[in-house]
DNA sequence: GTATGTGCAAAGACTTTGCTTTGGA
DNA sequence: TCCAAAGCAAAGTCTTTGCACATAC
């Protein structure tokens, strides 16, 4: 446990909002301004591979992190790019009744929506 | 339309599986082997716009493409890369509904399941 | 002290683009 | 003929890696 991925994690756990790569290093780099964006992608790596980060694909053009604080799903405003949260226990079950009906224990999924405001 | 966009669109829709860019290059050189990469990619661009075409992220290392014929998601074999097909109407119902909920007109989404066979 | 991690820059993988030539309508 | 499309190769992005140096334990 270096110095490095402290930062990186301490920066994870405090944003609010789902960085990429670059603006994760960025913000780590006001705690430790060495930090190299290579150490970054490494320290991802690993954080995603224990299952403790999840990364998203936003159609950004770069990936998206955040921790995993228990299960949500996001809904991205195609106009805007804001990213709204939600739960849903009833998709979750879904999800792993499709996955039952097929024959498989489900691992992983993506899901993501992406909406345009109702104006009223 | 040219006979490179009518080279590739055949292979598209011959297509049963959900090949790479790569893969269609390939494909649409056996009818016309002067087809270049960059002409496949403007093309799937196109196509995706029109909203003919969908393009999924299987978790492989590039982006895999099928015609859209109705709605339908893919269920990843993680341990031998095989996609399985299935649809799901209360599915896109809930994705429809949850939308809704939060104020929003769905546009578009990214669904796909990753699981392990379960073995009997 | 040794295995592991880091920084840097170079290399990779996939995708896009500039420019010239080609070809459809 | 004329404008859109194709081919080629170069450039762009995001990500990964090799290697020498630094550091945790």
């Amino acid at each position: 446990m270096t110095d490095q991925r402290k930062a990186i994690l301490k920066v994870l756990e405090e944003s609010e909002d789902h960085p990429s790569v670059e603006t994760l290093c960025d913000r780590a780099r006001q705690a430790d301004a060495s930090i190299s964006i290579a150490t970054v992608y490494r320290t991802l790596g690993l954080l995603s591979e224990l299952g403790l980060v999840l990364k998203h694909d936003f159609k950004d053009t770069s990936a998206r992190f955040e921790v995993d604080h228990g299960h949500h799903h996001h809904l991205v405003d195609t106009e805007s790019g804001e990213v709204v949260e939600f739960e849903n226990d009833a998709l979750e079950a879904l999800m792993h009744k499709i996955c039952a009906d097929l024959g498989y224990e489900m691992v992983d999924h993506t899901f993501e929506l992406f909406g345009r405001k109702i104006k009223k």
